[in-house]
DNA sequence: TTGTGTGCAAACGATTTGCAAGTGT
DNA sequence: ACACTTGCAAATCGTTTGCACACAA
C-alpha cells in the first residue's frame, strides 16, 4: 500500500464521516506516515513545530485519535506514561519487545500464539476484538552489556519509578 | 500460602530492606489481602478511609510501590488510565481478558503460549524480564447481550475516549 | 453562510514529590 | 536520638476540553 493509496482513504475516510480535510489534518497525516518508527504526540507536535506547517498540541491529539478511529494508526501504550503510534496499512499485526534499558522496540509475531489465543477465547466464551502483548526485558545489546557491568537495576533514568523488574 | 505466612513474609521483606513496620503499612497489607479482586489504588484509599485507620493517598501509593517491588502485588495496566492491583503469592502467572462492556476481567494462562513467548525470546537474542498479554473484548455475557441488541459500540460511558474497537 | 476545526490556556486525573512534623527501632 | 515515614498540598505529565475566532464546503 503506498502513500497516495493511503492518502486517499484518509480522504475518503474524513468524506465518510463528514470530517474536513484541513491543512492541519494533512501535515500532521502526513508526517506521521513519513516515518517508519513508532512516536509519540510530543514529537509529532516538535517535528510540525520546527516546520511551516504551525499545528497545535491539541490539535495533533486530536488528529492522532482521528487517525486511530479511522485506523489508519494504531497506539502502543508501552506502560511507561505516553503513548506511541504507528502505521497500520500494510503493516501487519504484530506484538512487541520492549528494552526497558534503551527504549527500544521490536516487533515479532508468531502465528502459533495468535491461533492459542483464539482457542483461550473459544473456550471461555470471550469474544475478542484485539490483543496486546508485551514482552519486557533487555534487547540484546543491552543485556550483553547488563552482563558486562554486572548491572541489577534498569538503565534509563537512575531511581525513576517506571522500568521496574516487574509488572 | 495462607496470611500469616504471607503476612511474615512481608515484614522480613522490610526488614530486608531496613523500612520500617508502621499502622499504615500494616492496614495497607491486610486490606489488599483482603480482597481477591483486582483493585486501584483509589478503592484501596476510600476502604480505608472509611475505616478506623488513617492513611493518606501519598501513602496508600507509595506502600502499593512497594508491595509490587517486594512481589506481593503485581500491577496490571488496563489501559484504561488507572492501574489495578493484584495479590501475586500462591497466584501463579496469568494473562488477562478485559470486557470492553462491563469492565469484568478474566484470567487465563495457556503454558504454550508462554513457551511460544520464551521461544520468540531466544530467537532473537531478548532478555525477557516480564510479560503481558492482556486480550480485549467482551464477556461470554456481554457479547451475548450485544448479540441481542445488535449493538456496535461498546458499552461504558458513552462517546468515552477509551474502549474503542481497536488498540 | 454555517457548522467544523483550530489555537490557546485552563482543566483533568492518576500519581509523585517537597517539606515540616511525627514515630519506629 | 535519628533516620525513616507520614500527611498535606502543590507539582507533574500526558492528554483533554471550553471557548472565541477562523475557515472548509
Amino acid at each position: 500500500m503506498n502513500r497516495d493509496a493511503i492518502r486517499n482513504a484518509f480522504e475518503q475516510f474524513l468524506k465518510a464521516q463528514k470530517l474536513r480535510l484541513t491543512p492541519q489534518r494533512r501535515a500532521i497525516f502526513e508526517r506521521a506516515f513519513d516515518t517508519h518508527k513508532h512516536f509519540t504526540a510530543e514529537t509529532l507536535f516538535g517535528w510540525l513545530r520546527d516546520s511551516p506547517a504551525h499545528v497545535s498540541r491539541a490539535t495533533v491529539y486530536r488528529t492522532l485519535s482521528l487517525l486511530v478511529e479511522g485506523g489508519f494508526l494504531e497506539s502502543l501504550d508501552t506502560g511507561q506514561g505516553e503513548l506511541r503510534y504507528e502505521h497500520v496499512l500494510g503493516h501487519r499485526h504484530h506484538d512487541h519487545m520492549l528494552c526497558l534499558a534503551c527504549g527500544r522496540i521490536d516487533e515479532f509475531v508468531d502465528p502459533r500464539i495468535e491461533a492459542l489465543q483464539e482457542e483461550a477465547c473459544r473456550e471461555r466464551g470471550f469474544s475478542m476484538v484485539s490483543h496486546n502483548l508485551r514482552l519486557f526485558g533487555y534487547c540484546r545489546a543491552c543485556a550483553k552489556r547488563r552482563a558486562h557491568a554486572g548491572e541489577t537495576r534498569p538503565g534509563t533514568a537512575p531511581g525513576s519509578r517506571m522500568a521496574r523488574e516487574r509488572t
